[in-house]
DNA sequence: CTCATCGTTGACAACGCTGAACTAGCACCT
DNA sequence: AGGTGCTAGTTCAGCGTTGTCAACGATGAG
C-alpha cells in the first residue's frame, strides 16, 4: 500500500500533476471547477505532501528552529511551547535547539547549526546581535526577548516598563530602600532594560540610587543562585525594605534565604519577582511579579519572521510589547 | 554562491558522486586513502548534506518526533530537553510536538501528525497503548514513561518501586497514618504504578489501607489541584500524619494548604513529592521525593528506537529503570 | 473573419541524493 | 588457462515535488 503522489491525484482528478501542485498551493489561475476537482481527489486518495520532495524542489523546508537556552526555566519553556503551536497554525513544523551557551546561540544565529530551516527565532540567554559582528545570518531570523541590535530583528519584552512599574509600586507603598537582585554585573554595564527600569523608577521618585543594595547571583535563573545573592546581601549589613528580583526563580531563592534568616515577608521586607511563571504563586508567600504578554511576543516574533522568508529586506526592527504587574502578598 | 553539492566535492576528489555518498554514509568498500581524500574534499568546499535529497533518496529523514503533552511541567521539560541532546548525539534531528490531550497523543502516535519523521518517541499524559487499539503505528514508536501496554515499546520508570521507597520511609519513621494524593480516581482502578506501590509498602508493615486517607487532584499536575485536593481532605477530617503526592508540583499545593491551615511540616505532618524537580528544593520547608533516571530512561527509549528503525521486529518489550529517593525537610 | 490577448493547463527538466546493478581488477584455486 | 569470489568503484535511474516555459482554447477588438 504506497502513500500516494502527486501523479495518483492528477490520474484521478484527470489533470497533471503540475496542476494539483498548484492547487495545493494556493496558486491564481486554476479555475474553481478543477480547483474543486483536485480537492476531492486528494481527499479521496488520502494525499499528503512529501516535504522531501517539495523541499528539493523548491528550496523551503517549511521548517522553523526555534532556539532557547534551556527548557528548565519556566519562561523559556512556555515560550517555546507558545512557539510551537502558533508555528504548527501556519503550517510550519517546528526544531527545537538547546543552546546551552553563547557559542551555541550563535551557530545556531550563523546557521552553522540550523541549516535544514526556512528561519530561526532564538530567544536569547547570553546572546546579543553584536557578538555575530558583521557576519550576516545566511537565514532570516528573529530574536524574541533580551537585548536588541542593529542586525537582527528583534522583538522587545517590555521590560524596562514593566521592571520600572514594579519599583513604582514598592516605593508607592512607602520602601525607599529597595534592593536589586541580578545575575551579574553585565546587566548594569552596559545597562540592561531590566537595571533601566530600576534606575527611572528611583530618578522618578526622588530616591537616590545606592550601589550597596545591588547584589548579584552566580547564573541567571537558577532559584539557588537567588539565595546566595540575598545570603551575601544581608552578611554585608546593608539595610532595605524591598528586594526586586529579575526574575521569580531568583526571588524563590530570596524568599528562602530570608525565611532561614528569620525575616518576615512581606512585614520587614517586600520582594517581587520578574515573568509571572506559575510558580509565583505558590511560594511563600505569594510572589508580586510582572507578567510579559507572551502571546503577543510569539505572534509579532512570528510575523515579522515571515515577512523576511517572503522576501521583506530592510535594516533591522524592533517590536515592543507589553507587560502588567501582578500584585500578591510578597509585596502587599 | 552556490552550496556545493556532493557532485562538487566528487570532481574536487577525482572520484564518483557515488562514493563520496559512500563515505559519508560510512559504508564499507572504499579503500583508507580514498576516505582519506573524500573527507579533505568535503572540508575544502564545505560540503554539507541536504537533507532534502538525502531524504528523497533514502526515504529517510533523519527526524524524531518528541511527544510531550506540554512544557510547563518540569519533568516534561526536562525529558524533552534530555531527548533533543541525546538525538543531537545520534545526528537525529527533533521536531517536538505538544499533545494536549488523549487524541493529540493517539494521531501522533498513529503518525496523523507525526508523517515526516522516522519514529515516535512519546512522553504521555493520558495516553496508554490500549487506546490505539488494534491499529499499529506506521512508523517505530517507543513510549517513556506511563503505564505499559502489549503494542508499543516502553520504557517504564521505576515508579511503582520508587513510590513504595518512599511510603516505606514514612512508614520507617513511625508515620502510619498515609494521606495519597493523587490526581483521579483511574490512578486506582486500574491500579497506576505509584498507588500499586502505596499499597506494597503498607502491606509490608501490616498497616490496613484506609479510603479516607486518599484525595484526588482535579488536574494532573498542576500546583492548585494539590492545593485543592489537600482542602477538600482536611475539610473530610480524616486524621493523618503524613502526605505522599504523586509529584512534587501537587505536593506543592499541598505544603501551602497545610500552611493556610496553621499545620507544621514535618513536625505534625510529613508530605513528600515525587519527580526530584529543581522547584522541590526551595519549597518551604524543602520537598523529600523520588528521582527518577532520566538519563537511563532516555538511553534506553532511544536504543530501542533505533533498533526498529533498523528493522528489528518482534512483540513490544518493556524496559525498567530506576528511581532514588532524595530525603529534605518536609519528611525529616 | 482574422488576429492578438488573456487565463488556464501541461510537458519537461531540474532539485541533491542513494539503491540496485554492474564492471574492472585482482588473488586464489583447480 | 579458466573459473570463482572478493573488493573498490562506477553508472544509472529514480525518489516526489516545483519552476519555467510553451501550448492550448476562449474571448474580444479590428
Amino acid at each position: 500500500m504506497r502513500r500516494p503522489t502527486l501523479a495518483d491525484v492528477a490520474v484521478r482528478a484527470g489533470v497533471s500533476a503540475k496542476t494539483v501542485s498548484n492547487v495545493l498551493l494556493g496558486r491564481p489561475n486554476v479555475s474553481a471547477a478543477t480547483r474543486e476537482r483536485v480537492r476531492a481527489a486528494v481527499a479521496e486518495v488520502g494525499y499528503v505532501v512529501n516535504p522531501a520532495g517539495r523541499g528539493l524542489a523548491s528550496g523551503r523546508t517549511g521548517r522553523i528552529a526555534v532556539v532557547v537556552p534551556n527548557l528548565y526555566q519556566p519562561y523559556f519553556a512556555e515560550l517555546a511551547e507558545r512557539l510551537i503551536l502558533a508555528l504548527a497554525e501556519c503550517d510550519l513544523s517546528t526544531t527545537l535547539r538547546i543552546a546551552h551557551d553563547g557559542d551555541a546561540e550563535r551557530d545556531a544565529v550563523l546557521g552553522v547549526t540550523t541549516r535544514d530551516v526556512d528561519g530561526v527565532i532564538i530567544c536569547p540567554h547570553h546572546f546579543t546581535g553584536h557578538v555575530i559582528e558583521d557576519r550576516m545570518p545566511p537565514r532570516p531570523v528573529v530574536q524574541l526577548g533580551g537585548a536588541p541590535s542593529r542586525l537582527i530583528d528583534c522583538v522587545v519584552m517590555g521590560e524596562r516598563e514593566g521592571f520600572e512599574a514594579v519599583i513604582r509600586h514598592l516605593l508607592a507603598s512607602g520602601r525607599h530602600r529597595i534592593a536589586l537582585v541580578m545575575t551579574g554585573p553585565e546587566m548594569i554595564e552596559p545597562p540592561g532594560e531590566r537595571f533601566a527600569g530600576y534606575v527611572a523608577a528611583l530618578d522618578a521618585y526622588g530616591v537616590p540610587f545606592d550601589k550597596a543594595l545591588l547584589a548579584f547571583g552566580s547564573d541567571w535563573d537558577r532559584r539557588m543562585s537567588g539565595y546566595e545573592a540575598m545570603v551575601g546581601l544581608l552578611r554585608s549589613g546593608a539595610r532595605f525594605d524591598a528586594v526586586a528580583c529579575v526574575n521569580d526563580a531568583t526571588a524563590s531563592g530570596v524568599l528562602r534565604a530570608l525565611r532561614s534568616h528569620g525575616i518576615r515577608v512581606p512585614r520587614e521586607v517586600a520582594v517581587t519577582g520578574f515573568d509571572n511563571t506559575d510558580e509565583g504563586e505558590f511560594t511563600t508567600p505569594s510572589l508580586s511579579s510582572v507578567s510579559p504578554e507572551q502571546g503577543e511576543m510569539v505572534a509579532e516574533a512570528i510575523r515579522m519572521l515571515l515577512e523576511r522568508i517572503d522576501g521583506h529586506d530592510g535594516p533591522a526592527r524592533e517590536v515592543r510589547t507589553g507587560a502588567r504587574l501582578v500584585l500578591r502578598d510578597s509585596s502587599a
